[in-house]
DNA sequence: CAGGTCGGTCCGGATATCCAACGCAGTAGG
DNA sequence: CCTACTGCGTTGGATATCCGGACCGACCTG
């Protein structure tokens, strides 16, 4: 593969993107803990949820515990780094129930007592989070929204991290 | 594949969760919106890179809008389905870079003027969304937290959308 | 002892991904 | 006119990954 633009996005999907990892993660957070239940649960080959939930230890996103030792069985845990990931699985249903699925196959109430609606809201300011309301600095040089340059391209305006708004 | 718990989750990776969509989500975020640029940003072969444009653009996404004909030529855009998607890339960003990459690449300030930290918070409540917090209803039979049974165990406990604290 | 559960591994075939090369339409320069 | 170059893909063939199902060892249960 070419070089592509050094991202966290892309270094997090490398751990929790490939098929199947993050419905892995979806089970562990529904209390799901076992290999048996989640072959059974999501569906996906023995051998491949195998590969995922070794990744996922090796990545210090599960924790691997015995709960029973004779016969030596090991269950699945999240880990403080795997709880971290709970919002991204829950903008991602909402998402898919606002856009894709018919009626929600499951409901979630928040402490409160409403029904959940997640929104992302700024750690400083408390506002929502939306389109056109962030700025992005990019720290490399080369690598702003213009794409990779040749290295040496008209002379001027280089050399400082380029900017851009979001939307 | 055996037949897996009915998810948004799951629904929602389908379109989301191939290899580079979400990549072609940032840069298309990121104001890059032409194919021989995210080409270049992402580093996806270019036959992979066309067919994920396709399937984003028939999700409801993207959108293919001409920015000149003769030659015609086009570029992406997001929906407005396709920006409610921001707040999941911002997530899995901070993990990276809390998690995985040394020093982040990219750096957001929020309209506030902070440096954007996003927190995932109860629309109704505006307290933020934590492990322990939420409470699912599951609302298909036999897909609770324990998982597809035989249709017909212990009559008992039946018939009723269970329910399951996450964490 | 027979049968069942749990947590995997192994195998051969199907599918997806990868990469380089090519096509095609238009533009720019000479 | 001829050549070169750009933008956006498509094509072909090698390689990697995924898939379902069989199999395995260790254990428990009747």
């Amino acid at each position: 593969m070419a070089e592509a633009r050094p991202c966290s996005i892309a270094d997090a999907l490398a751990i929790v993107g490939e098929k199947y990892s993050l419905l892995v993660l979806r089970e562990v957070f529904f209390g799901v803990r076992r290999f048996e239940a989640m072959v059974r649960n999501i569906g996906a080959p023995r051998d491949i949820l195998a590969a995922r939930l070794r990744r996922l230890v090796e990545a210090g996103v599960l924790e691997k515990v015995a709960y029973s030792r004779r016969p030596l069985r090991h269950e699945y845990r999240p880990t403080a780094a795997g709880l971290e990931l709970q919002g991204v699985l829950h903008l991602l249903r909402q998402w898919g129930d606002r856009h894709l699925t018919g009626t929600p196959p499951v409901v979630f109430d928040h402490a409160c007592g409403a029904p959940l609606e997640a929104v992302v809201t700024c750690a400083s300011c408390g506002r929502p989070v939306e389109p056109g309301s962030q700025t992005a600095h990019f720290q490399v040089e080369g690598w702003g929204m213009g794409g990779r340059r040749p290295a040496d391209e008209t002379a001027e305006a280089q050399s400082s991290p380029s900017q851009a708004v979001l939307g």
